[in-house]
DNA sequence: GTCCATGCAAACTGTTTGCACGCGC
DNA sequence: GCGCGTGCAAACAGTTTGCATGGAC
């Protein structure tokens, strides 16, 4: 955790940003807090470290990390951005359409479809997001009415 | 393509929906413009056919017709939804980061997560949004300056 | 000392909603 | 005729931006 944060510092400072106590608190919001937090949320968590920090600060840093590609944002279905620390390898959502619960899960297919994309259109892929909403198992379980679609 | 409108007036009918001469052009709109309009799109796409049509209503029938499972809205990385309608089987989206193309390919590869996520997880999914971007064969090849990534 | 980063508040964008009227059924 | 669908304008949420101050380097 720590360590993350370190290596996010070392990074701006590379890329010849600075690195400020509001920033800091906002690394670690984000490397503490970890998954699929939007701007308020994030805004929120760091306001409990210290009330100085400003909302405008938390969009302006989320867009420098992102830019330098060390932070993603998606959009989950909900309406806001959910950010999210790109250190591990990919990784991939389910979200649960009932009560919203976000599930990660890795899956060695994705590679394949990026291979053939590559090889039969010449796509160089940069990066993947791939986004499966249903019912959790426990939703799908407690709710046999999950009929209001036909 | 005028089939296509017909059957959605049809699904609007049957869902005790009614079809306004408004909603007909918003199909009209969807089935011609086809692909990843956005809602400002849509909204310019309908006026030219005629001008008496709100963007309240476009939004408002953008909803319906999700509703009923009709349409689809999409993030594609930029700020608003685009939506395209959902006759086909489905299929998957690549953008491209620097010409901004938005290519439509279908792979078998997503049936196989959704089923693994089933058998061992016991999710239910019911919809699945793969979107991969990166740099199409004509960006890829006439720009060799893709490192702003390191 | 130089500039980048910040706070504040106002602006902006995409989307939603309240209300009275009009038209599909 | 009943009630849903519409236009209009105002409201809204999330995000961005202009400007003057302050702090990292």
């Amino acid at each position: 955790m720590a360590k993350l944060v370190g290596m996010m510092e070392e990074a701006l400072r590379a890329s010849g940003k600075r690195v400020t106590p509001q920033r800091r608190l906002i690394l670690k919001a984000l490397a503490e807090g970890g998954e699929h937090l939007d701007a308020a949320a994030l805004y929120d968590r760091v306001r409990a470290y210290d009330s100085g920090v400003s909302l405008a600060t938390i969009y302006r840093t989320l867009g420098v990390l992102t830019e330098m590609g060390l932070v993603e944002g998606h959009h989950l279905g909900s309406d806001q951005s959910r950010y999210e620390v790109v250190d591990s390898g990919p990784h991939y959502h389910f979200s649960c359409l009932r009560c919203g619960k976000v599930i990660e899960f890795t899956t060695p297919w994705v590679e394949r479809i990026v291979r053939d994309l590559r090889e039969r259109r010449g796509i160089d892929a940069v990066r993947t997001h791939l986004h499966i909403s249903g019912y959790c198992a426990a939703c799908h379980e407690s709710d046999k009415a999950v009929s209001d679609y036909s």
